[in-house]
DNA sequence: GCCGTTTTCGGCCCGACTGTTTTCAGTCG
């Protein structure tokens, strides 16, 4: 059976991952009010974040009999999973909401509010909602509680208002990042130089995650008081949420929240090592560190006793790389410090050269003012060439976008003698640049092209993308993606899913399948770079990938400061483990279009 | 409830900060 007919085997309506990852981590809040066995909550949050990071479709690995084969679910958890994607819910599961009332777990989301102190609110004040628990704070009544003081009261307080402004939405990497960076400069400013003698912006920013909750910050000093001071007091801190010798956390007006950590200059390996990694990875570095007779903290190595070392001694490590060493492991870039699979390959020493900047030769999808840019033809081959770029390829929108005005198969050929004009001065100028003939061609909402195959066939390089009629239903918008993908002419799939970060999510795109389908007709996968896209995702790309599909990473530029957004691409790349052989832009020119031109196949080789 | 480069049973990461305590539990990352 093929994988596409597998997917479309699955009956009953369609539950997502990501649906199934809020089920399991539900049932872990509820399990921690009613107090059960601390591991078993451990367990079900472990499944669902495996559930949550998975590269593909839960519903094929169900049809596959392949639920236990996820790290983190186990027999009890996979039998749970099949009910929930057969019936659409789990009798036992079901059984825990109707004990605990919702708002009681409502109340874990307002901060210092952990399941301890919801189930007391619930069982000795009967406060079952947020909305009742701030009643309660305002009429002084949570003092009653033992162990509760008004302090308590106003800090419950702030974090029902806190809560409620920040929402769940994490900032895109591409707002988080130069926020990170002003506050750098800042605190620099304030500081004499032998006062901040590191600091880096360390945690999920370092790892370049899509989105940031907060912003980690490392620094050495040999006069921490002083560097926490002039944090606390930094024009963009709105409050203090808490400051210590070591670590002082703030809230920005913006809302972010922000925490730095002071340690001494020997400590710096260890630390940087322990704010970077996601919790996962930490834990499983601190079990391998343990194994190995040693207690890893952000500052050290300290020996248990269990091991040859002498109980108490202590390692220090002046950067990662020899911690990593110390414990049998490579150096892993911070991108991949997820706990995907990265800590075993660093211990066999098979960790793969990834992507960088320095390895991209060229760009295949981008914009002029031929359609929707803000720049001309010859100025964004300057700004490529500025780059060090060998080639740049024209891809302006075909017609039927409506907002646009698209090019048609006339308009194409007017575009093609400019660039003609162009490229001939390049090549007179002995110089190693050329312009590509491309168009990001538009998907009607039947799947059918903006362009005639015959305009398409006279290309260099034909992106298609979907940017309207995103929400038609799962089966439809698949139909029509595939309708593209075993178009012959096409050779790259623009943006797949359509999301904008944090403003519109990904169409119901059944990726996987898509992704088999890219692999079997050669068909390029885009990592369009702006920040606000990373479409594909890093999960998807890493799954592209393994099924055999080649990506292309562009910035999708539609001026000449939008190549900029290229690192963003590539450390995109770089945490779904891509090498530079991976991605087809980072080939010379004759060599990426042979590539394509190979696997458009006979028709237009001829 | 999950898992295995000491284990199919017996473990399961680590520490800072806070508040209300006279020694610690709860929360967070």
């Amino acid at each position: 059976m093929s994988p596409s007919a597998k997917s479309q085997a699955v009956g009953s309506p369609h539950i997502t991952n990501r649906e199934v990852a809020a089920e399991l981590a539900l049932v872990a809040d509820l399990l921690q009010i009613v107090e059960a066995n601390r591991f078993r909550v451990m367990a079900f949050q472990n499944a669902a974040e495996a559930v949550r990071t998975l590269g593909q479709d839960i519903n094929i690995l169900h049809a596959e009999g392949q639920l236990e084969s996820i790290h983190g679910v186990g027999e009890a958890i996979a039998k749970a999973i099949a009910e929930m994607l057969e019936t659409g819910q789990v009798q036992e599961f079901e059984k825990l909401k109707a004990e605990v009332p919702i708002g009681v777990v409502e109340m874990l989301h307002v901060p210092d509010v952990g399941p301890k102190t919801a189930r007391r609110l619930w069982q000795e004040l009967n406060v079952t909602s947020v909305d009742a628990l701030r009643e309660a704070a305002e009429a002084g009544k949570l003092r009653e509680l033992k162990g509760f003081g008004a302090k308590s009261e106003q800090k419950i307080l702030r974090g029902i208002e806190l809560a409620a402004r920040r929402s769940d939405d994490r900032i895109p990497l591409g707002e988080a990042r130069p926020l990170a960076q002003s506050l750098v400069t800042s605190l620099r400013a304030r500081l004499p130089e032998r006062a901040l003698q590191r600091l880096e912006v360390t945690g999920s920013l370092r790892r370049w995650r899509e989105t940031i909750g907060d912003v980690d910050m490392l620094a050495v000093s040999d006069t921490p008081d002083a560097v926490m001071e002039a944090f606390r007091t930094l024009p963009q801190v709105e409050s203090v949420l808490g400051s210590g010798g070591a670590k002082t956390s703030v809230v920005l007006t913006t809302g972010m929240r922000v925490d730095l950590l002071v340690v001494e200059a020997k400590q710096w390996g260890a630390a940087l090592q322990y704010f970077t990694g996601n919790k996962e990875h930490n834990i499983e570095m601190r079990e391998i560190a343990l194994r190995q007779g040693w207690s890893l903290n952000e500052k050290s190595l300290t020996a248990t006793g269990s091991g040859k070392a002498p109980e108490g001694e202590e390692r220090f490590f002046e950067d990662e790389a020899d911690l990593y060493a110390f414990l049998g492991l490579d150096w892993m870039p911070p991108e991949m410090r997820e706990n995907r699979g990265e800590i075993n390959l660093a211990r066999r020493h098979q960790l793969p050269t990834l992507v960088t900047l320095g390895d991209i030769r060229g760009e295949l999808h981008g914009h002029t003012t031929w359609s929707d840019g803000a720049a001309d033809i010859a100025e964004m081959a300057d700004a490529a060439r500025g780059r060090g770029y060998a080639y740049w390829s024209v891809s302006d929108h075909s017609v039927g976008l409506g907002m646009v005005g698209g090019l048609d198969p006339e308009r194409l050929q007017a575009q093609a003698a400019e660039i003609a004009k162009l490229n001939e001065r390049w090549a007179n100028q002995g110089e190693d640049f050329r312009l590509l003939r491309g168009c990001e061609v538009e998907v009607l909402a039947d799947g059918t092209l903006g362009l005639p195959d015959e305009a398409m066939a006279a290309l260099d390089v034909v992106v298609a993308s979907i940017h309207s009629g995103l929400r038609q239903d799962r089966e439809t918008i698949t139909a029509r993606c595939l309708k593209v993908v075993y178009n012959p002419h096409v050779d790259i799939l623009g943006h797949p899913t359509g999301r904008i970060i944090g403003v519109r999510p990904p169409s119901e795109l059944d990726v996987e399948r898509v992704l088999h389908a890219c692999a079997e007709t050669g068909t390029v996968v885009e990592i369009n770079a702006h920040p606000s896209r990373l479409d594909l995702n890093d999960v998807y790309a890493r799954r592209a990938v393994e099924l055999g599909c080649k990506i292309a990473i562009n910035s999708d530029a539609h001026e000449r400061a939008g190549m900029e957004m290229m690192e963003y691409g590539i450390a995109t790349a770089r945490r779904a483990w891509l090498r530079p052989q991976d991605v087809i832009n980072t080939y010379p020119l004759e060599q990426m279009l042979g590539f394509l031109k190979d696997r458009r196949g006979p028709v237009q080789r001829a």
